[in-house]
DNA sequence: CCCATTGTTCAAGAATATTGAACTATTGAA
DNA sequence: TTCAATAGTTCAATATTCTTGAACAATGGG
């Protein structure tokens, strides 16, 4: 296994962040990582996705830079890097975790 | 020209703004709209994209719920949906859009 | 009507996403 | 140590989305 790859505080990006939280599966995850970090990535709160698919959306989370995976045994420990995206993009997590999602008829 | 599709406040999603404003091109675009709308699809800030690509991008922002397109003439006005987006997800635009956008080395 | 201007649509190739199957790393048991 | 179980990753094939040149459509001026 390749080492995975983290970015520095530095580089990451907004594109980058806005692309990994704009898929359903990688935003449940991370509000999941955020009420109560760490998780591995079987209790990421997908249970219907395959293996496959669930290690996919955590590698572009991570190498977005929201989440960093370290290796805790058998598992992975995988927590939201909260305190470095809070300094770099100052509120946006915290607006984009606060919304609603559920979509309205009206 | 089958007639443009702009979806109602209430079925804008987060998922889809999320996506919409994750395209350097793009984002670029909602920034200038939110500087000084409307714009024609020209006027956008990024000559150097093909016109087709141009257009694809202004599909996407328009069916995302975050730009509303009207024809003016032969060309066409372009007005971010300010208003209805910080009804539907308070907040969110303003925290996208105030984050510098260039990444650091540290 | 003819033409220039502005976008859209279409089509083909490029890039990214999904997922079953095979593989790797770690742990515990025999 | 060797074997098996568990948790993720990587690979490969398919599907979806993106990019963009070319053709088309809509509007307005001469």
């Amino acid at each position: 296994m390749r080492s995975l790859h983290h970015p520095a505080a530095g580089a990451i990006t907004l594109e980058g962040v806005l692309h990994a939280l704009s898929d359903p599966a990688r935003l449940q995850i991370v509000r999941n990582l955020d009420e109560s970090c760490p998780r591995t990535c079987g209790e990421a709160g997908c249970p219907s996705l395959p293996r496959s698919t669930l290690s996919h959306h955590f590698r572009i989370l991570r190498e977005a830079g929201l989440v960093r995976s370290e290796r805790d045994g058998v598992s992975m420990r995988n927590t939201l890097r909260r305190d470095e995206l809070d300094k770099r993009f100052p509120g946006l997590l915290t607006a984009v975790l606060s919304q609603d999602c559920a979509s309205e008829d009206d």
